[in-house]
DNA sequence: AATGCCGGGGA
DNA sequence: TCCCCGGCATT
């Protein structure tokens, strides 16, 4: 991802830069996608792929808002708005963290609901053979900057545009949960991994969007709150629909195009792999989770299995005849009389 | 506004 | 596991 500095910012140090952060998080020119904040096994991480987040000339991607340029020094922190800073849990020796780094960032942005687990949030540096992890994001740039940038000392020249490839993360202190949380769809086009600047290749001045795309705004240059954690839980992968809700739409003119597909291997919640048959049993235990970056998905997250259009329980007998009702309907699941 | 149902929680 | 429900998407 690729993050633009100004160049006063340059000389910050990591104070400074919580300092900003913080100040951030409340401004409202902090745009927190509203996506379901993604978890991650700690060891899960594979090197994702990564997209650059302007990725149609057309302007489709439309997620970076144009008030970035009037505001140059407020670059937008990876945090979402439900970051925060979990506490430390103190028997927590040495996870690959550095110490150095930790609490700077403390935010009391609302917490989404229902989440109630304490989470760390760390960033990870996205650079091939690296993985990183720090715990604010002042130190994660600075990490890419003197490793990955060659900026020792960070005094040395600068263009006042630097480009960092990190991603935020979320660990369970608690460590309960499989990381399988929300999923978002993943693009097709993050299937292959896409190329990732390499250590000896980058220069200073080379901007990883600048070189994937030709429409290189300075809105599509903003923060690295374009990169998502996607897990694609491959559970559903074994019943590939054949039917693609959405697709892509093209208006009659064929001026525009509107995207809405589904991602096979996220969002097919609505026809899972009975666990009775079409696996053998034992084998399908591990459901693979494979961790995908991407860039937000605008298009189609929130993915559902499409409403059926047949009357359920709960419209042919009525909320006054509940207990005709199958039990899925009067739990609220998924009917199960009246299936599509 | 009504409906369908996912995700989560309590017992 | 059963049962319920908040909340969101869809109709």
């Amino acid at each position: 991802m690729c993050f633009r500095k100004s160049s006063e910012e340059l000389d910050m140090d990591k104070v400074t830069a919580a300092m900003v952060l913080t100040s951030l998080s409340t401004s409202p020119l902090v745009r927190s996608p509203p996506v379901r904040p993604n978890e991650s096994l700690n060891g899960s991480w594979k090197e994702g792929g990564f997209v650059p987040s302007s990725t149609s000339s057309s302007g489709y991607w439309s997620w970076n808002a144009p008030s970035d340029q009037s505001n140059p020094s407020t670059p937008s922190p990876p945090l979402s708005a439900d970051s925060f800073k979990a506490f430390r849990t103190p028997s927590q020796p040495d996870d690959g963290i550095d110490e150095a780094e930790t609490s700077n960032l403390l935010f009391d942005e609302p917490i989404p609901r229902k989440r109630k687990n304490s989470m760390k949030v760390m960033f990870k540096c996205l650079w091939k053979n690296c993985g990183k992890v720090l715990s604010t994001a002042a130190g994660i740039q600075k990490h890419i900057r003197t490793i990955h940038l060659g900026r020792v000392g960070e005094s040395d020249y600068s263009d006042g545009e630097e480009d960092f490839y990190y991603t935020e993360i979320r660990l369970n202190t608690d460590s309960v949960a499989d990381g399988l949380s929300s999923l978002s769809p993943v693009s097709p086009s993050l299937a292959s991994p896409p190329s990732f600047p390499t250590q000896d290749a980058i220069r200073p001045e080379t901007s990883c969007a600048k070189t994937e795309t030709k429409l290189m705004t300075p809105l599509s240059r903003s923060a690295p709150t374009n990169l998502y954690l996607v897990h694609t839980d491959h559970a559903y992968q074994a019943t590939p629909p054949v039917n693609i809700p959405g697709s892509a739409k093209f208006t009659p003119n064929g001026s525009s195009f509107s995207i809405s597909w589904q991602s096979p291997p996220v969002t097919f919640t609505g026809i899972p792999v009975s666990p009775t048959h079409n696996r053998p049993a034992g084998s399908g235990e591990q459901k693979q989770s494979h961790t995908v970056l991407s860039s937000p998905p605008r298009v189609a997250f929130g993915l559902r299995k499409p409403r059926g259009e047949g009357k359920k329980c709960r419209k042919v007998y009525g909320m006054e005849n509940r207990d005709m009702w199958c039990t899925a309907c009067r739990w609220k699941k998924a009917c199960q009389r009246f299936i599509d």
